[in-house]
DNA sequence: AATATTTTTTAGACTTAACTAAATTTGATA
DNA sequence: TATCAAATTTAGTTAAGTCTAAAAAATATT
């Protein structure tokens, strides 16, 4: 069985490989779990030991099959009880994460998936990331960065990439969520800002924040 | 804040003072939280200089006033849960006690004041116990133990002492549960065994068995 | 009351997951 | 390619919570 610090781990070096795609250096994983690298090397030695990482010296960690495994088993509780969170404790989208850090440690399979068929199989979760399945398949939206948007052309806000409170709350105020419908009305060249029609308001907003907004056309 | 292990502990001290109302003694903790007596020696010592047991060496512990509402928090917690996970996602009473005692740990506020709206603010568990209120205070049945309700006296069931899954199941199978009305036909002087009356159907049921069966008359 | 038994504590050691500081390797720069 | 800077690893330390074995205190028994 997996102690909680290995599970964080796991989840960071997740959550690393996606974006990277190729392995995972020991200070990213070091910034992302807030500790010094030469932890991070001793675990990626232990986790080494347990099969869950391939790791060679100097060189990086990537997940194994096993690894990947363990990982999603923990995206999947994380991303069931943020849903559960908000749709029925009236937790908003950005104070969910706190808490589902805890609660993605509870050890219980049935727990998991009477909470999966309680929430009825919800395949994304308030940030619009998509939940694993029992079976820890996930299919994900077809979603591009709002950077990416053509003039004029009708499209949904469906994730945010940046999960941090303070965009979120942002968002908030600008009345932007998940399923806002969102046309881009002009694009400034000289600093990439966008002049957006965000469900009934006209409104603009930096190349920053466009770029931690996906849409579905 | 508290360790995870300081909070088993804690919670341990206060359902031993609870049946033995006075101080509690190093192996009866021991026992409970299945670590050797030494261990739990170093534990009331540290729990000692946080103010939240009264330790004298040799002579046991008992909470002080802020251990005993950090303890009743986490049964807050637990009962809660537990409650949770009967009404809502198929468990049985006899499944859920080790699950909540990993959910019991789990730190928000607003998370468990938020289950407890959602849940309606029972006042009870699946076992009968009291669920400690916001303000941690509850209050419990004027509830006895079966050995001690008189011949062909109506009463109910509104708890059960020993939360063995062993036990629970056992009542399952007799279909005695919380609410069941009871009715004691005949005492047998021989072996203190009982003939009783539980809801529809008659059966025999030992001393033990009804010496851990709490009913209201 | 003296002795034996049980309970509790002390002392010292282990494990896990962290740390600091120093050494090594890699990759970039000149 | 030689050198330098950054990243990474090693070595040794710390803290929390546990353990075993031995010592001390409390309780029970004769």
């Amino acid at each position: 069985m997996q102690t909680l610090s290995t599970e964080d781990y796991l989840k960071a070096i997740y959550h690393a490989s996606q974006s990277t795609s190729g392995t995972v250096a020991t200070t990213s994983i070091a910034n992302k779990i807030g500790a010094k690298p030469s932890s991070v090397t001793d675990m990626f030695k232990k986790l080494s030991e347990q099969k869950l990482v391939k790791y060679e010296k100097y060189q990086g960690v990537s997940l194994t099959k096993e690894g990947v495994k363990t990982a999603l088993r923990i995206v999947r509780k994380h991303r069931l009880w943020e849903s559960f969170l908000v749709s029925h404790l009236n937790f908003n989208w950005d104070e969910v994460h706190q808490v589902a850090e805890q609660l993605e440690h509870i050890q219980s399979e049935k727990l998991t998936n009477e909470l999966e068929r309680f929430l009825d199989y919800p395949t994304h979760d308030p940030h619009g990331d998509p939940i694993p399945n029992r079976a820890l398949f996930m299919k994900s939206y077809n979603k591009i960065l709002l950077t990416e948007l053509p003039l004029n052309k009708e499209a949904v806000c469906v994730g945010v990439k940046d999960n941090s409170s303070d965009f979120l709350r942002y968002l908030d105020r600008r009345q932007i969520g998940i399923g806002t419908p969102i046309l881009v009305l002009h694009r400034e060249d000289f600093d990439q800002s966008l002049h957006i029609q965000a469900g009934n308001s006209t409104l603009m907003i930096t190349q920053k924040t466009a770029e931690n907004i996906y849409i579905k056309p």
